[in-house]
DNA sequence: AGCGAGCAAATTGCACACAAAGGACGATCC
DNA sequence: GGATCGTCCTTTGTGTGCAATTTGCTCGCT
């Protein structure tokens, strides 16, 4: 394992978050799946005191699910929560599209416009698709300057990933590119509210066209009710 | 410090947390203060393992500042930031509102009419009437029942403790009670439109009346640029 | 005096060791 | 035959030791 000088500017620890964090949104781990703090050290090469300190981070962002004396496990947020998750998504990207309608510098514009052009291009590879959209949601969080902002907006779009992997629809383009554009137009244009709207149903539209129960996991509880009920139990 | 074995459901770096963010809190420990893991892990009488992973936790939540090799302390937010987590705040709370607006039950219409009574009560006490005061918007977005919402809006509530602990004006009612009463009207009421506006002034009031800027720590990097080229220095 | 090298104290970074909890498996007892 | 209990094994919980880094201070040099 590598451990030039400069691993990081920081701890280790960071390295360990970093790359468990890219291994979950890449889902090369799929959400459930255990993570044993000795074989992660062993496979990083690190002790299980960073492991541990890094899925405390990542449990902190939700992307993690950690129980007391049972170890650690990949997050898997039920659908509800992910419904949830979208209408979170959806306040603070307003206030994303309200900070900056009518206040992009031609820089800002131009690296938008750039990448809009990439997820247009990657528009065949789902998992980079994905990823290069949600990418387009932090850049313009990241343009605000505004701290927290940017901290939850970056934090609900990974675990937008996790929603998506499990609820998602197979084939649907999630964040329809021509919605990027359309976007990005109206906030040059500094039309606030019409970047609002289309903020607020582009993030809608994936809650209502893209996300779908799976069959495997209705809730248990909920399957067992009603055969329950219709035995008179319960 | 009551430390009864059931401590919580959890582990007892729970319990540290709890400790270490309600002293931030009440300002027990004020902005700035060093927090090492040596002293808290002795004085709570755990060893220091369980205090960084409590500093780790309070450091995502933006209450401590974590730095490489030179320790943690309690988070000295700008008063840039500060204005900036409000508008955050506003974004959120906002969807609270929106989504508790017509929907409450009788139930959460009485707790929150107790809990204003209690602000009303102890509106002389500064310290408690502040906490009381946040409590009252935790309190709201705990109804919505949206994990995510929740978390944050927590967060940036006891961040906001900290902020107007550094910049709140002297004497001000940060939270005016009546404004609060007012609210829960209009929530009662249904009217989602109303609701959101007094919560977008009521916050805004905050920013704008109560945050103030204090002499000692104008940026040291302004301030001193300021005397080096008075200097001829820099 | 002023300045910097270098030493010493305090603190963090990290690994490891041991204790305890949970779970799997098999023996035992109705 | 099935349920229950006990034992072993795996994984987590927590304390402690040692190395590394930072910081402040002293001392000698200019």
């Amino acid at each position: 394992m590598a451990k030039t000088v400069g691993d990081s500017g920081r701890g280790r620890s960071q390295a360990v978050h970093r790359a468990l964090k890219r291994a979950i949104l890449d889902q090369a781990l799929s959400p459930g799946a255990k993570l044993p703090e000795d074989s992660i050290g062993e496979r990083l090469g690190v002790s299980r005191t960073l492991v541990r300190e890094a899925l405390v981070r990542l449990s902190e962002e939700g992307l993690v699910d950690l129980r007391p004396n049972k170890g650690a496990t990949v997050a898997r947020p039920t659908l509800e929560e992910g419904r949830n998750l979208f209408l979170t998504r959806a306040a603070l990207e307003r206030l994303v599209v309200e900070t900056l309608a009518g206040k992009l510098t031609q820089e800002q514009i131009d690296t938008l416009s750039a990448h809009i052009a990439a997820e247009d291009a990657a528009r065949k590879e789902h998992a980079t698709s994905i990823r290069l959209a949600g990418e387009f949601h932090t850049l313009l969080a990241q343009m605000t300057n505004n701290a927290s902002l940017i901290r939850y907006v970056n934090e609900l779009v990974a675990r937008s990933s996790l929603i998506l992997a499990l609820y998602g629809r197979p084939h649907s383009s999630e964040c329809a590119v021509s919605e990027h554009q359309e976007l990005l137009d109206s906030l040059i244009a500094g039309k606030a509210e019409d970047a609002s709207k289309l903020m607020a149903h582009h993030l809608d539209s994936i809650t209502t066209r893209a996300l779908l129960p799976r069959e495997e996991d209705r809730n248990i509880k909920d399957v067992l009710s009603a055969y329950a009920a219709a035995e008179g139990l319960a």
